[in-house]
RNA sequence: GCCCUCAUGGUCAAGUGGUUAAGACACUAGCCUCUCACGCUGGAAUCAGGGGUUCAAUUCCCCUUGAGGGUACCA
């Protein structure tokens, strides 16, 4: 049998990291599998709808780079893929439903709904319209009284199912309520849709959040009074963003479109996210696209729920900026240099060599480089180094020795700086080290650079540097 | 309340009836180095608690605790 698996989110907000892991588990279930994977709009809910959502989720998916095999723009053979299209078909089903006796007409007020609940709002529909004769209930819809269909669970007995990775997992139906299957506006409710569309759009292996863990058992009383087969489940532990919160849309926690934003990749986000509750047991972390495909497996899947770790995120972003092509990096890289202190001032290529080892995200690119329009008055102690043996006199020779070198020297490419300062300072006596440390704080005034001194050197330009160079000298 | 589920360092996690309980992020020491970053070598840090079963339990069973989910004319 083909494996054919869906996501099928329902457009009320963005896309967080947890409904994206969903939809990658399933995409990367099915091209493992060399199946279909199906994209499906759950707009059910009118009240809940948000403009713009299901864009969202195309421009997501593609971004992701999960490609779709079905779905409202591209079609597909057991179409319409947005649920609320399907009305008709949904209707019919419930009217089949209700002839095989697995569910039933209920026109109960709202009122003696809320009679049957106790103070906290819990409280079991008593299945007063079952009883309702077959005469009663087409003279209640003549009338024209508003109705929904309710699904007819069984009184007493269990109902069970295998779980691919949590287990059996069994429900006794004496716990389990009459859901509404189709609501009083004539569209029906999760349980029953997802239930429809899951058997008509043949889908093999239902992928889904932890939240229909337990109500999966009366989904398979539907199917089994259809006389349908019962697709495999697979159903995902949440991603928290701490110990005892869900990552939630509404808060617009951890959003996909927000970490691009900040200057994230793509896949650096979804080989985290894959990680998220899942490992290839061969202890890789670092994978392509077609490596988690080929690598992915139901057995690496964990039970428990697992913490939204940025800081880990971050360092893999930094591994795959680091591997990128450097017209790549940069080009990437320009709308952030193009925000920063650096806009039409300085060589965009030359600060880009100094920074593509040492960003995590691009968004780390403005704050990286606003020492260089900073020099201002320091203390001269920031020269001392230990180590290094330097001290103020160390400092001041160095200083000299720079300014007389770099005076008569044109070519400030960051390999003839480095060439001509190292010799410069073997020849007066110095160390390289110590030359170039004190070239460094000298032009910068700063403890820490991101780049050395001939790459900084080369960054300012000669004037630039002499200028810095003198006015330091001028501190001692 | 009732039902379902989960529980290995701060985080992601591998793993087992007998192990020095992997690895990664973060933290940290050192090396490398024109500082930082990268890279390399180390360090600290984990089996929620209590009962069983067993020669032996982190691993199997039960209970407790903690956490998540469900209990909707939301998905």
């Amino acid at each position: 049998m083909e494996v054919r698996t869906r996501f099928a989110p329902s457009p009320t907000g963005f896309m967080h990291i947890g409904n994206l892991r969903t939809a990658l588990y399933a995409y990367l279930f099915a091209r493992h599998n060399n199946g279909k994977f199906i994209l499906r709009i759950e707009d059910t809910d009118q009240e809940r709808e948000v403009e713009g959502a299901v864009d969202v989720i195309y421009k997501t998916l593609e971004t992701a780079n999960m490609t779709v095999d079905e779905s409202p723009l591209v079609g597909g053979a057991y179409g319409p893929y947005i649920q609320s299209e399907r009305k008709q078909i949904y209707l019919d089903y419930a009217k089949k439903l209700v002839e095989l006796g697995g569910a039933y007409y209920c026109f109960c007020s709202k009122e003696r709904l809320e009679s049957l609940k106790d103070e906290n709002g819990i409280g079991k529909y008593d299945k007063h319209c079952l009883s309702l004769s077959k005469e009663e209930v087409e003279q209640k819809i003549t009338n024209g009284e508003p109705y929904v269909i309710r699904q007819n669970i069984p009184k007493k007995g269990l109902t069970s199912y295998e779980d691919l990775v949590f287990g059996t997992i069994e429900v006794d139906c004496a716990d389990l309520e009459d859901n509404i299957l189709l609501k009083s506006d004539g569209m029906p409710t999760y349980n029953f849709a997802n239930v429809i569309d899951d058997h008509l759009m043949k889908i093999s292996h239902v992928i889904r959040g932890s939240e229909y863990l337990s109500s999966t058992p009366k989904y398979n009383l539907i199917y089994e009074a259809f006389g349908w087969e019962i697709p495999k489940y697979m159903h995902l532990a949440p991603i928290m963003k701490d110990a005892t919160r869900k990552l939630s849309k509404r808060y617009g926690d951890a959003n996909f479109e927000d970490f691009i934003k900040k200057g994230y990749l793509p896949h650096a986000i979804i080989n985290y996210i894959a990680l998220l509750g899942w490992n290839p047991k061969n202890g890789q972390e670092k994978m392509t696209m077609d490596e988690l495909i080929s690598l992915f497996s139901v057995e690496g899947i964990n039970k428990s729920s697992s913490i939204f770790d940025e800081p880990k995120m971050r360092w893999l972003n930094g591994l795959y900026i680091n591997e990128l092509p450097f017209d790549e990096f940069l080009t990437l890289a320009k709308p952030y240099f193009d925000m920063s202190v650096i806009k039409d001032k300085y060589d965009y290529e030359k600060f880009g060599a100094v920074l593509q080892s040492r960003i995590d995200i691009f968004s780390d690119i403005p704050t990286m480089v606003e020492f260089i329009e900073d020099f201002k008055a320091y203390d001269l102690s920031l020269f001392e180094h230990k180590k290094m043996k330097i001290d103020k006199d160390v400092a001041l020779k160095a200083v000299d020795i720079a300014i007389d070198c770099l005076q008569k020297h044109d070519d400030f490419s960051n390999s003839s700086l480095y060439e001509v300062l190292s010799q410069a300072a073997i020849d007066n006596g110095l160390k390289k080290g110590q030359l170039l440390w004190c070239v460094r704080v000298a032009i910068t005034g700063y403890e820490q650079t991101p780049g050395g001194a001939t790459e900084l050197a080369s960054i300012l330009g000669k004037e630039e540097t002499l200028r810095r160079l003198e006015f330091s000298k001028s501190l001692f």
